[in-house]
DNA sequence: ACTAATGTATTATTGCCATAATACAATAAT
DNA sequence: ATTATTGTATTATGGCAATAATACATTAGT
């Protein structure tokens, strides 16, 4: 994992994210562990209180859970719960995706043209 | 124009952003004025400060140029910059999409298939 | 010359992000 | 029971975003 932050959206917020979007792909398998925030700290190279900070938003939406001792935290294994995760992750980003093409002046078929074509690494 | 903003990311950076995309989409012409930093401030419901630091970031990349006085801002009527500007904003913004859809594992065929069904308003 | 409109600069204040350093709470393992 | 591991809470500090309130600089229009 490569744990590079962009400058101008909080960190916390960048972790959060990409929490989710280990659990919607199932990187993180339903039901397993979630790293501890001292790990997640470690690896990503910032403070605790802005691992659980992160850890927080996804426990208000009831993705994951706390065990406390040595449990750790767990993702749900709810699977509508995670099949509405993933599903809503891929449609906000499509839906976002459109809508900047859209201030770009790329109507649908213009975008749908344009990502047909895209080639990496140009 | 809505002006609404995103929670987490700099006020500034979502201004930049914007105008930026009026300026590739042509909503504001090459070489056409700019709204004055009072007006934008105005419109957007924030203060002066933040809005001519937003257009300090437009003018670095040389996408609009003050004239004092009487003036106002202008955007640049250079052809190839905003060429350039279209491209790599369409190019970016599709480069990111695919890359958040492979997070959520979707290799790009599926992502294509997706974007391809996708109606708003579910 | 004067005025109005615009960009630019300065200073102070508030709030949130992030870090740092601890401490406390709960539970599994021994 | 003790210990190790984990989550959680507290307090303090520094930095940047945003606001606020002014003031100054430049130029067009009159």
């Amino acid at each position: 994992m490569s744990w590079k932050f962009d400058d101008g959206t909080p960190i916390y917020l960048q972790i959060a994210e990409r929490i989710r979007e280990q659990i919607a792909s199932g990187e993180i398998s339903p039901g397993g562990k979630v790293p501890t925030v001292r790990e997640i700290a470690e690896l990503a190279g910032v403070n605790p209180n802005t691992v659980q900070r992160a850890l927080a938003e996804l426990e208000a939406s009831a993705l994951v859970a706390a065990e406390r001792g040595n449990g750790g935290r767990f993702v749900s294994d709810n699977p509508d719960l995670l099949a509405k995760l993933k599903h809503d992750m891929a449609r906000t980003a499509t839906g976002d995706f459109l809508a900047k093409m859209r201030k770009l002046g790329f109507e649908k078929a213009k975008t749908v043209g344009y990502l047909n074509e895209y080639k990496e690494e140009s």
